[in-house]
RNA sequence: GUCCCCAUCGUCUAGCUUGGCCUAGGACACCGCCCUUUCACGGCGGCGACCGGGGUUCAAAUCCCCGUGGGGACGCCA
């Protein structure tokens, strides 16, 4: 599981990891979680934090990697350059890649004209077949190269574990940047080096590597590397068919996790959003049921839309299912963490809390959402015995804010 | 634009590998009825799909081709 810290966990990459996750588990296999954070202008510190505890807020913990060290560190591809470069000078020694001085000015127009005539863009090749003289006064006088791979003819296929057979032209393929100008590592070779070097097994990303995965086979084979087994996952689609994104709503795990969703609700809707349980195990399912009946193979290759209304049902049914102390407990924290009730010893909290239970205890079978149901808590009256319909409304849409606007 | 990939109810999907058991099954949502002092929960029932067109075959949701629609890639991003 090798994601970015570049932004907040997303739905998507949660149920990439989830699956990485679910199949190292159900294979006794190691979870191992390595940062990938080449790109030194979009990685931050602060992500990489909340990526780390959004994870284990899932129960998604990883058995090797970052925190928790493993053979096969470091695990941040930042400490890693060096391994690279190694690795880049091999490739180069053997005639398969060569230093590239094109501006990027250059590339631009080639890009640009490449584009005005309707065909593909690929590197042109200009500093394919430079001397080795003129390489080495340009370094010299101070030109800082790239260095690219020297993309064989013919084709390359491999065999996906979600996909099955997919095959490409390298025709279609241009000399790719292995290593920067900086000499930091470009992603697909970093990805390959680190996936070998660390003995990965199974690659389990999202479907937007899946083209990325005929450059990096070739890379296994000039690197003489035995290639691992790659499965690729659909992508999350919002309610209107495009990918999923902000604007779709909630999407981080953080906003689920503050509007008071169960971490084995979460898991269990995405574990759904591309694969099946047995029919007869029902979709409702604790966590060491998906494991035993999750099976990579029968994995959909079709992209899912994300359903809200289906989250909410399979979170409520665990909701249902974690019995009245812990619901208390959850519910009681959920308040404070929203502002509704002050986080402190009282008697009015603990009146309050006695309530609760009381409450509870009546609406034990009958449980709806989990912000529904500090919806009626809040609004119950026990001599009524009905919710106040104008407390209801404000709480139609309800979360902590909202909460917080009535007490 | 070029390449790669995908296509079953509104949504998630089963079935497709090994054609007939599919008058296409389940779940969410929706609608109705029952239960209930309200709501909810629960029970029962309903609505609802094989993208289009050609093949192959005695037989196609399942195999092949074309079209259409959607997604992804084409970066000194990952």
């Amino acid at each position: 599981m090798p994601p970015s810290p570049t932004g907040k966990l997303h739905v998507g990459n949660v149920r990439t990891a989830l699956f990485n996750w679910l199949f190292a588990r159900k294979t006794g296999g190691s979870f191992i979680l390595r940062i990938e954070d080449t790109d030194a202008d979009r990685s931050r510190a602060e992500y990489e934090q909340a990526l780390i505890d959004d994870l284990r807020w899932l129960g998604l913990e990883w058995d090797e990697g970052l925190e928790k060290g493993g053979d096969f560190g470091p695990y941040r591809q930042t400490d890693r350059f060096g391994l690279y470069r190694d690795h880049a000078r091999k490739l180069m020694e053997e005639g398969h890649a060569y230093y590239c001085f094109c501006s990027q000015e250059r590339l631009d127009a080639d890009r640009q004209e490449q584009q005005e005539k309707g065909l593909p863009y690929k590197y042109a090749g200009h500093c394919r077949d430079l001397s080795s003289g003129e390489v080495e006064s340009r370094i010299a006088a101070g030109e800082k190269p790239t260095l690219r791979l020297k993309v064989r003819e013919g084709e390359i296929s491999f065999r996906d574990l979600v996909f099955g057979q997919v095959t490409v032209s390298l025709a279609e393929i241009g000399d790719f940047i292995l290593l920067r100008s900086d000499s930091s590592s470009q992603y697909n070779f970093a990805c390959v080096v680190d996936d070998a070097l660390m003995r990965i097994t199974h690659v389990i990303r999202g479907e937007g590597h899946l083209t990325n995965t005929f450059r990096q086979v070739l890379l296994y084979e000039y690197l003489g590397f035995p290639l691992p087994d790659f499965a690729h996952l659909s992508t999350i689609l919002g309610p209107d068919g495009s990918k999923l994104s902000k604007r779709h709503g909630a999407t981080s795990i953080g906003e689920f996790r503050e509007k008071g969703y169960l971490p084995e609700g979460l898991v269990n809707y995405l574990s759904l959003l591309g694969w099946t349980p047995p029919e007869e195990s029902g979709e409702v399912l604790a966590i060491e049921e998906i494991i035993r009946s999750f099976d990579l193979g029968h994995v959909n290759k079709s992209p899912a839309t994300f359903d809200i209304a289906k989250l909410n049902f399979i979170n409520r049914s665990h909701l249902k299912n974690l019995g009245d102390g812990l619901l208390a407990e959850k519910v009681y924290s959920f308040l404070v963490s929203g502002g509704v009730l002050p986080d402190r010893e009282g008697p009015e909290i603990m009146e309050w809390v006695g309530q609760a239970a009381d409450l509870l205890e009546k609406y034990a079978d009958t449980l709806a959402d989990f912000p529904g149901l500090v919806r009626d808590l809040l609004s119950f009256d026990p001599d009524k015995g009905m919710a106040d319909p104008e407390v209801l409304e404000i709480l139609s849409e309800p979360d902590a804010a909202a909460c917080n606007k009535i007490v």
